[in-house]
RNA sequence: GUGGGUGUAGUUCAGCGGUAGAGCACCGGAUUGUGGUUCCGGCUGUCGCGGGUUCAAAUCCCGUCAUCCACCCCA
């Protein structure tokens, strides 16, 4: 027989572990209400030409990480590889921002890329974020921020560092470039073959690689900062002076270049630092041309993604507890052929009362169904014998302190809601 | 797309030319109406796949696929 296995960068989440991402998807969502941001839900696959449009087709994301394909009439679409364009796409197609609350929007789901696996970074991943459109106040920016930092805290997390930055508008990048151009060409020896090709393409990159003569040249290259312009300048440290009256802790790191096209002023990482290789849990930052772009109004966004998986990683490194996995509250015992129609009729009764119940047909002898009760860890078991058959009653056992009461069987829901409370 | 490590039981791994092994897990029994601890017994394999070398390959060689880590990129 033929063994199957799961596609190349993706993976089953079995039940023993499934729990684990239901916590991290309850303290997102409990977080998004107490910012009263709501859900938004988009497909899975959007025409490829609003990943285009928006990343930017010189992205690697654009460029060889898109699962793209034809469907039946030929339509060219792909699966989403990120988040925010859709669901800008989705605010200008149903007018979001002529309705109500409903600037503030959060999302979950898998994305896609075609990427070579590795430690925290897969081809089906799962992410959540938030986008929050229509305002370019920085008040915006440092709620946004505060929102992904009150979420990992939420989440238990401690050792992780928030760094932001700004890289400016249309108008400070134009003259930044130019500055970055003319400073990294008197070193252009010294830069490795893929800064040579960045300087081309997008200087800025070359302030994040992670080679060795590179990081060194790039430490005395100019800094974004100084090339803001008033407004940029401005809006900048309105979101320190923010995120300091909300105190958290921030560092400005003038080396983040967020990759995809759409980014403008304001930038922001949270990375844990003991993670590896990719340690970025969340990226975001602000889009001020987005929503033109996909067909909208000259209106500012600016939002956030985290990736579930590098969040696991690290919560796991970091030993957080996490919700229990669930168990029975009752094993139903069943001894032998005579009683099975009672036992089927008491193990629904207490369903019917919101108990939840496990009872295993294939284990005939006593031994072997105590056994299994135990492994479940449950608290309780029912035992029904030919005897408590006879008098009417059946046997409540606490399987924690191993004291057992028989019952008469009209009282069992009664009989265990009171043992839950001892 | 590039480089390196690793593929053996459900799982973690040992074996590294001569009849496939251990721990954990699972199942059963000791206890035929009472679990956990203990003891006893049992189950499972195209040794990732294809080819080559050899009297003989899990073991050596080549290819391939998968996986892990790193580059790249990013969540």
């Amino acid at each position: 027989m033929k063994k199957y296995k799961v596609p190349r960068g993706t993976f089953d989440i079995l039940p023993e572990e499934s729990f684990k991402w239901q916590y991290i998807t309850k303290t997102f969502r409990q977080t998004t209400q107490l910012f009263n941001y709501r859900e938004i839900v988009t497909p899975i696959f959007e025409n490829s030409e609003i990943f285009e449009r928006s990343v930017g087709d010189t992205s690697d994301i654009v460029e060889k990480e898109m699962y793209k394909f034809q469907d039946k009439k030929g339509r060219e679409l792909a699966l989403r590889p990120e988040g925010t364009a859709p669901v800008v796409r989705s605010f200008v197609e149903n007018g979001l921002h002529l309705k109500p609350n409903s600037a503030k929007l959060y999302y979950l789901g898998p994305m896609f890329r075609y990427d070579r696996p590795q430690k925290g970074r897969y081809r089906q991943f799962y992410q959540y974020g938030i986008e929050n459109i229509g305002s370019e106040n920085p008040f915006i920016d440092a709620e946004v921020i505060a929102f992904a930092f009150h979420f990992l805290k939420e989440l238990g997390l401690q050792n992780f560092e928030l760094q932001i930055n700004s890289i400016g508008c249309e108008n400070c990048t134009k003259e930044y470039d130019i500055a970055l151009k003319k400073y990294f060409s008197k070193h252009l020896n010294e830069l490795c073959s893929d800064c040579k090709t960045r300087l081309e393409k997008n200087p800025k990159r070359v302030l994040d690689c992670k080679v060795k003569n590179c990081k060194t040249i790039a430490k005395d290259a100019p800094s974004m900062l100084d090339y803001l312009d008033e407004d940029c300048k401005t809006h900048f440290s309105a979101i320190q002076k923010y995120l300091s009256e909300m105190q958290i802790p921030f560092v400005i790191n003038p080396k983040i270049v967020r990759g995809l096209d759409y980014y403008a002023q304001t930038a922001f990482e949270i990375i844990d630092t003991n993670l590896g290789a990719q340690n970025t849990l969340i990226g975001g930052g602000r889009y001020s041309k987005l929503v033109q772009q996909l067909g909208g109004a000259n209106i500012s966004g600016i939002g956030f993604a985290g990736g579930f998986e590098r969040l696991l990683l690290s919560l796991e490194n970091e030993n957080i507890i996490f919700g229990m996995e669930q168990k029975p509250e009752v094993y139903f015992v069943n001894l032998g052929e005579n009683t099975k129609y009672e036992s089927v009729k008491i193990i629904s009764n207490l369903r019917k009362n919101g108990i939840s119940c496990e009872f295993n047909p294939d284990k005939i002898s006593m031994n072997a169904q105590m056994k299994e009760a135990n492994k479940k860890g449950v608290k309780f078991c029912l035992i029904l014998g030919e005897n408590e058959l006879k008098n009417n009653e059946i046997i409540l056992k606490n399987m924690f302190t191993s004291e057992q009461q028989n019952v008469k069987r009209d009282k069992i829901i009664e009989a265990i809601i009171t043992s839950k409370k001892s």
